[in-house]
DNA sequence: GCACATGCTTGAGGTTGTCAAGTATCGAGT
DNA sequence: ACTCGATACTTGACAACCTCAAGCATGTGC
């Protein structure tokens, strides 16, 4: 009944496509919050994929300058992602446009946001509460 | 805020290679009522994307004999699809994967569910009701 | 030190997506 | 009837994403 709901599916590939990213480049965009680097072994966890993919899309980030590779001090073996300046700035302007409520939702009145919001916190796994 | 419920986007992915087919395979074959000829610009339109694409995942499917590809009476260029019997009870489990509730929403109690449907309900516009 | 596991990269192969160009058909205006 | 423009589909070239298998470097446990 409310998977259609997940027609919404459409909306980041176009939010993506209007910053030249991609769907995948977003995720992993904002995955990476400024200062704090992340290893692409959790970089693939986060997007449930094979960690081949991961080389490909950091590849193409790193090319245009919205995050660098850098070797991690612990264990010479893996190596982690940081966020740059510039990609820093992408990232909060992806950010406001991801957060920024779609029109299926502003259809709904002040309460109605309200109690859906109690109620799909409650639903998310308490890891990942914000 | 709640965007990050569309983690459950990787739901259907994960349905769709349980049944060996690909997302976008999944939303053609969701669309075809068995019995419903779709012309084959209507599922460009649907999926969102140029109607190129659609030859191409349409051929795999039909190779697959999960649906045919038939000629329009009333307008000699376009070409419909049909779903096949083999197609249709594909399309059978496919639904009935998708449309089992999802972890996340079976931790919330019943009450909670039922306000759920209804406000999602009526975020949709009039014309997607079921 | 050795065997094994782990993190990343590379290469091949398949699917999805875009765009541009081409063919066939339809519809409207002349 | 004829032409012109729009529409429906296909094809080809190219890029991105995804998986798997194989390879290399490094850590870890025996």
């Amino acid at each position: 009944m409310l998977e259609l709901l997940l027609a919404e599916r459409r909306r980041v590939p176009a939010i993506a496509s209007a910053l030249r990213l991609s769907a995948a480049q977003c995720h992993v965009l904002r995955l990476l919050e400024p200062g704090k680097p992340l290893a692409m072994r959790r970089v693939a966890e986060a997007l449930a994929c094979d960690a081949s993919n991961i080389t490909g899309i950091v590849d193409r980030l790193e090319a245009r300058g919205l995050l660098e590779r850098r070797a991690a001090a612990h264990d010479r073996r893996v190596r982690v992602v940081v966020i740059t300046r510039r990609g820093a700035t992408m990232r909060a302007r992806l950010l406001a446009r991801l957060t920024a409520p779609p029109p299926a939702i502003a259809r709904l009145s002040r309460g109605e946001q309200r109690t859906l919001c109690t109620i799909l916190r409650r639903a998310l796994p308490p890891s990942q509460r914000e």
